[in-house]
DNA sequence: GGCGACGCAGTTTTT
DNA sequence: CTGCGTCGCC
């Protein structure tokens, strides 16, 4: 039995082969509760990938008892593909993978138990964004009075505090948006309901409810994982954490890997108090460090752990690595963010031409509009770059079409999908008439689309015929004939699915639909753009094809509605450099890394600045950003910067003060002279604008100049050296 | 019902 | 500055 599920060569030697103590312990450590606190770069994966072979190789578990959670699906990728090498094919039955995969894994087989038909689909964040709309219209809300996008957040708040509509708080009288989102939510719940939709955060909570209300689905669960863990626990939220609690409940085998410093989403529900509390919701726990950083060199983690030892609400440890002290960090005072960009890309170039390749280097930024100076600067210097995140392949207009079309006839109650294309291409379906459409499916409890199969349809004679006459008459010819061909469109296609690749399938959709020819009869460079990325999606239909020989259109719409930002991104294969959030940093290493904007009110950023814990989660991003680094760190700040069309000047981030200086070597911009200050010159200051000095008293730090401002302000006594003041040609 | 032109607003991080 | 949404006009 013990060797059941194993490839032949596999010995346990292989496997524990080159860990250092820790590490193996935590590799052998498979009976209970185990804490790993694993620090940045410490070989975490490998210890995960290692414990699983362990639990098959050495204690004969079949691969079917192990779940793995992980943060994002690339990391379940790699995941996977390790243990595929160590144990061979049978990782396949592993469930490695995310927690909203895991979810609707579960939810897919279970779903009749919840009343919810296992075809549902799931919204992405702009179908979430306009059902919250449509909920607020029927409410009468002014949508711009109140943010759709606040009255969304609340909601997704609550749900990762497994918070139900009936148990919202709606707050005092003067927070009204709470109290809107407490009723926000409950028509936002029916509306999902009628869709048969869930949204991210309702694929955890409703697998809870499942589970919560259905002891013996929830066994079957139990006894079929049981050997847990858990990556990046330090992110988890409340939903996660008692998902994990009710599995983990039987066996207690629950391993979990996290580090406190590297707790960065707070802001979307993320409590690390829930890994603070590990030891206490299971003292027996056994509790590993690895503090052994195989990525960067001394110098880059000494400032590291300087840094992160000015936070409270931690568990203390210090990386170490074998690498030796390497580079000084490199910090950079630029004069504005075209100097910044300036200068990394000297940088980049010096690392060229000591053989490194584009690709070594990495430029991460706080906040993604912070790309552009960068971007434009690479564009114009002719440096490859390549941009993780933002405005990415499935954000793309025509792909969300595409894809609202799939999931229709993959669930044709997806009122929110249905109504993104009802008019694309054009079928003379404007807003009126689809009023009426949904007011009759309403009233009837139809869904739109068997609405519109009531138009047109010879009906036996009655009060449902005349009904649908009144309807027809209503929209008036054009309409109704549109809104009966598109149902004769959408039910042909469901009746051809059948036998049919996700591939032929698609392209079926795209010529029934008229939705490829809307674009073919265009010259627009844009509509070209829009068809390529139409076959580039046909492209990722083949890839699911190839992997998955029997999968179907939903599990292709899953998948592919999970990805995230860093997942979607083909590989690093480019040779470009490479920029990103620090967030979408996360579990990345680079040789050479760019850290820029390194400045108050963006590093931290001004809306974390004014509590502790939010200061501390920055301080937090800022030592994932620093930890990133293998061989050489580049940290720089802007003198002053416009945002938004206006100048700002911002000081030197805090957390460059917490890092020894020892280990820095600043150097700052050519540009960026120090003033000779006399009578008549002219100065820009952040808030008075701009201004004369008429009259200078005292010296060095003490030196006074009397500033004659052109604006409301006057005149003002300040002295240069506690004043952001930028001197002007003329 | 569709298109264009304004004006306006809003700017962190995303499974 | 740019992108978005709304409004007004055709």
């Amino acid at each position: 039995m013990t060797q059941a599920f194993l490839t032949p060569q596999i010995s346990i030697d292989t496997i524990t082969d080159g860990l250092n103590p820790e590490q193996k312990r935590a590799v052998e450590t498979t009976q209970g509760p185990l804490f790993i606190l694993a620090g940045a770069g410490s070989g975490k994966t490998s210890v995960m990938t290692r414990r699983i072979a362990y639990l098959l190789a050495k204690e004969g578990v079949a691969p079917w008892n192990i779940l793995a959670i992980t943060f994002t699906n690339k990391a379940a990728r790699e995941m996977n593909d390790r243990v595929q090498k160590l144990v061979g094919d049978v990782a396949q039955d592993i469930w490695m993978t995310t927690f909203h995969s895991a979810c609707v894994k579960i939810l897919r087989r279970e779903a009749e138990h919840i009343g919810l038909a296992h075809t549902f689909t799931i919204l992405d964040a702009d179908d979430q964004i306009s059902a919250i709309k449509q909920c607020m219209l029927d409410l009468n809300l002014d949508l711009k009075k109140f943010d759709p996008a606040a009255v969304q957040w609340k909601i997704s708040a609550a749900k990762n505090e497994l918070i139900s509509p009936f148990d919202m708080p709606r707050g005092g009288k003067k927070n009204l948006i709470d109290a809107i989102a407490a009723d926000v939510y409950h028509g936002y719940q029916a509306r999902l309901k009628s869709a048969n939709a869930l949204d991210f955060d309702d694929l955890i909570f409703k697998t809870v409810d499942l589970f919560e209300h259905h002891p013996e689905v929830l066994e079957t669960y139990q006894q079929k994982f049981k050997y847990i863990h858990v990556d990046e626990y330090q992110d988890t939220n409340r939903a996660q954490y008692k998902l994990i609690g009710l599995l983990a409940k039987a066996s207690r085998n629950l391993c979990v890997v996290g580090d406190t410093d590297q707790a960065i989403y707070r802001w979307r529900g993320a409590d690390i108090s829930i890994m603070l509390n590990f030891e206490r919701d299971f003292p027996e726990a056994a509790v590993i460090k690895l503090e052994q950083n195989y990525r960067s060199t001394n110098t880059i983690l000494d400032a590291a752990n300087a840094l992160i030892r000015n936070n409270e609400n931690r568990k203390d440890k210090t990386l170490w690595s074998a690498k030796g002290a390497g580079d000084k960090i490199s910090v950079y005072a630029a004069l504005d963010q075209t100097d910044e960009a300036v200068y990394i890309i000297a940088s980049v170039q010096e690392h060229i031409g000591k053989g490194g390749a584009f690709r070594d280097c990495t430029v991460l930024y706080r906040a993604n509009a912070q790309s552009r100076a960068v971007e434009d600067a690479f564009l114009q210097a002719g440096i490859p770059y390549k941009i993780i995140g933002g405005m990415t392949f499935y954000d793309r207009r025509e792909i969300k079409d595409v894809m609202a079309y799939l999931k229709v006839l993959v669930n044709p109650e997806d009122e929110i999908s249905l109504l993104r294309v009802i008019n694309v291409p054009k079928r003379n379906l404007g807003e009126g008439s689809i009023r009426r459409l949904l007011d009759f499916a309403h009233e009837k409890d139809l869904s739109i689309l068997e609405a519109m199969g009531r138009i047109g349809q010879p009906q036996a004679p009655g009060p449902e015929a005349d009904a649908a006459a009144e309807l027809t008459a209503s929209l008036g010819a054009k309409a109704a004939d549109g809104a009966a061909k598109l149902y004769q469109i959408m039910t042909g296609l469901r009746a051809m699915q059948e036998g049919l690749t996700v591939t032929e399938f698609v392209q079926l959709v795209l010529t029934r639909t008229g939705y490829r020819e809307m674009y073919a009869g265009s010259h627009k460079e844009e509509d070209q753009n829009r068809l390529e990325n139409i076959d580039e999606l046909l492209t990722v239909t083949r890839s699911f094809d190839r992997r998955r020989r029997h999968g179907t259109l939903a599990d292709f719409l899953s998948e592919t509605s999970l990805l995230s930002d860093t997942d979607k991104e083909s590989g690093a294969k480019d040779n470009a450099v490479h920029m990103m959030t620090v967030h979408a940093s996360k579990g990345l290493e680079f040789p050479v890394v760019f850290v820029i904007g390194v400045e108050e009110t963006l590093f931290p950023h001004a809306r974390s600045m004014d509590s502790l814990e939010g200061v501390e989660e920055e301080r937090n991003l800022c030592y994932v950003a620093i930890t990133r680094a293998q061989e050489k760190l580049h940290l720089s700040y802007c003198f002053e910067r416009s945002l938004f069309g206006q100048t700002q000047m911002n000081d030197p981030s805090r957390f460059l003060d917490e890092l020894p200086k020892g280990l820095l070597e600043a150097s700052k911009s050519d540009l960026q002279i120090v003033p000779r200050w006399d009578v008549g010159i002219h100065v820009r200051h952040p808030q008075f604008g701009s201004g004369v000095v008429t009259d200078l008293t005292g010296e060095g730090d003490e030196l006074e100049l009397e500033i004659t401002f052109a604006s409301r302000h006057g005149t003002k006594k300040l002295k240069p050296k506690l004043t952001k003041l930028r001197v002007l040609d003329k």
